[in-house]
DNA sequence: GGTGATATTGGGAGCGCTCTCAACAATTTT
DNA sequence: AAAATTGTTGAGAGCGCTCCCAATATCACC
């Protein structure tokens, strides 16, 4: 296997032109079966792989797909030795089908204020050069970003927002997961549901909240039954919040948190304040990373199909027609996962 | 800002020469100061970002670190729901240390055995031609992948493996982790100390194995103190194995586990079987991911320093002169974690 | 102030591929 | 059976960069 096998030694070998063997690696069309199968036995016998680079350079693709996350929040899990299971499921379900199609998931952060984005995304996608760009939130919701894009010609999915599918966006519906959580509390009984938001800068959050409040108002409870209080996604601004919420007259017999950490955090100032979940409380969660079976007792909660949204992502990306920019809208299921913390309303 | 600036755009708007421009981008010397820094802001101006394809065609770096991981391993871990934290671990190190030297870092799965491996990393490397790959147990001890990389003239560097010295090789002393818990639980006054290891084709396994081995034998303990049996690194191999142990006349008063997971599994089969933790058993483990802090009782572990391996290893792969195939062993320390998993024998 | 050394510039060639397009072969149509 | 269509090939050009090397500018030193 000599180090360095291109196109020409192949053609070479084969006595055909470049051009046919390019053909065969890209499975293109008006090639002789017959030949077709020659040039492929040699490529395999001379163990060829064609150089991305050059086939980049030479106008093709790049086979590549970059896939961006929001930097501070990723550092900040993977600082607190805290596992990520967001990015752990983004890379299943990219890389997966990435290597279905033969491409390659490239994984980058940028920062969150738009100006700085703005730039590292502009060298990201100058410097790479990929087919496609997936941008989870928030960036996912950031204007400036698509439209940088749309502007270079690179086609972008946009996960976890729902918008007018001028671009490809796929999403679970979180309002409606909301509502469903909320009425499932409701008919055990519980009367003062509290929610513990995430961040107003993320469309997700806003759609759950838009979803609990609908059910409780559509339910026959007083319309004091629920509540929002603002969390950031992590313990320290949950714990503090809920905390709050107990020094209230009527406190809640349930928390719905917008994700998996401020759970935690309700449990934890829960199990402080001598109260037992699921019998004075029950709590509820947006995430399931693989924490909430172990915690005590183990957490409810919804879980985004993260997995299978970028793979939806990475696959419509991957099979548009060159030149073409794909669009549409797709809504992938949720799943709700019932464990021990909840319960009926004592 | 144009969709797509070229260096010689950069060069005709400064006008100077390509290879002026060249200079700039690549930090190269023999520039004038003062040009240096006309070109610099005109570059940033007009937005432009070297394309990478191009500088790998013409011979420079393709600026890109190939991270190699076992995909039965990783996909298995990611089906189970369970999270990948040594994924998690690589990638923030890798991630951190690529961008400092602005470098970008492509993860890739490739089989365990050694034929498809081969292939499998042989076209990953001709396709990406990366300036080095990581190669993470147990690849990092195939010599044959080793060897297809010296032959191509791709530097490597090996995670969790201590040989010769003659590639770069990025570890932590297993031995004296697994002599050290050892010797921690002999101190407590264990007297039957049990080892579930993982595979005995993970290098860092039998590495620990010699560790537990000496710490037993150089104590004044009875020669049956300690024993090994065979897990797999997951949860039902380890749960079978512990049970066995549970049948013979002595049974073990502290486990050891291989990794997180067959320690879950040891502390769910001690509970089944009445067994306190850490009352009536000890157990202890390699690994130390998110889900430790969890476990009831939580678990005392040894920390591999992952992340930090991984960063070494790309910080040394990118700063090799260029044409030079580094090398070098780097010993990167552990940490032990005690929780209440382990206490003095009752 | 000249001479050799050294620092600074830019132009040609080429990396390995795909594109475009022209040439030729195999088929179909009339 | 000739003409028209379609299928199959290969050669030239060019993608954006770096290498190599020649040309020029600058500097040290006697």
């Amino acid at each position: 296997m000599k180090s360095k096998v291109t196109i020409e030694d192949v053609a070479k070998a084969a006595g055909v032109g470049r051009q046919t063997v390019s053909r065969v690696i890209n499975n293109g069309p008006n090639v002789k079966p017959a030949l077709r199968q020659r040039v492929q036995s040699i490529i395999e016998d001379l163990g060829y792989s064609p150089n991305l680079s050059a086939k980049r350079m030479g106008g093709g693709r790049s086979y590549m797909i970059l896939a961006i996350n929001d930097r501070a929040r990723t550092l900040e899990n993977w600082h607190a030795g805290r596992g990520n299971d967001w990015v752990d499921q983004m890379l299943y379900g990219g890389m997966s089908e990435c290597e279905r199609h033969n491409y390659h998931l490239l994984f980058e952060l940028i920062d969150t204020e738009t100006q700085a984005a703005l730039s590292q995304l502009s060298s990201a996608i100058g410097a790479l050069r990929p087919d496609g760009v997936i941008l989870t939130p928030p960036h996912s919701e950031n204007e400036a970003l698509v439209a940088l894009l749309d502007k270079r010609g690179v086609p972008c999915a946009r996960i976890g927002y729902h918008g007018d599918g001028s671009h490809v966006e796929v999403f679970m519906d979180e309002a409606k997961a909301a509502r469903e959580v909320t009425e499932k509390l409701l008919e055990l009984g519980h009367t003062r549901i509290g929610y513990i938001a995430g961040s107003s800068s993320y469309g997700t959050s806003v759609a759950r909240i838009a979803g609990f409040r609908q059910a409780i108002a559509s339910s026959c409870v007083s319309e004091t039954a629920g509540f929002v209080s603002e969390g950031d996604f992590n313990f320290d601004t949950a714990a503090k919040a809920f905390a709050e919420t107990l020094q209230q007259a009527a406190r809640p017999t349930a928390i719905i948190a917008d994700n998996d950490e401020m759970a935690f955090a309700v449990l934890h100032i829960a199990d402080r304040e001598g109260l037992r979940v699921p019998n004075d409380l029950s709590v509820v969660s947006f995430e399931d990373t693989p924490g909430v079976r172990f915690s005590v007792p183990p957490l409810s909660a919804v879980r985004q199909p993260t997995a299978a949204m970028i793979a939806k992502a990475c696959e419509v990306l991957i099979t548009a027609k060159a030149g073409n920019i794909p669009k549409g809208s797709f809504e992938l299921p949720y799943t709700f996962h019932e464990r021990a913390s909840i319960g009926p309303r004592d």
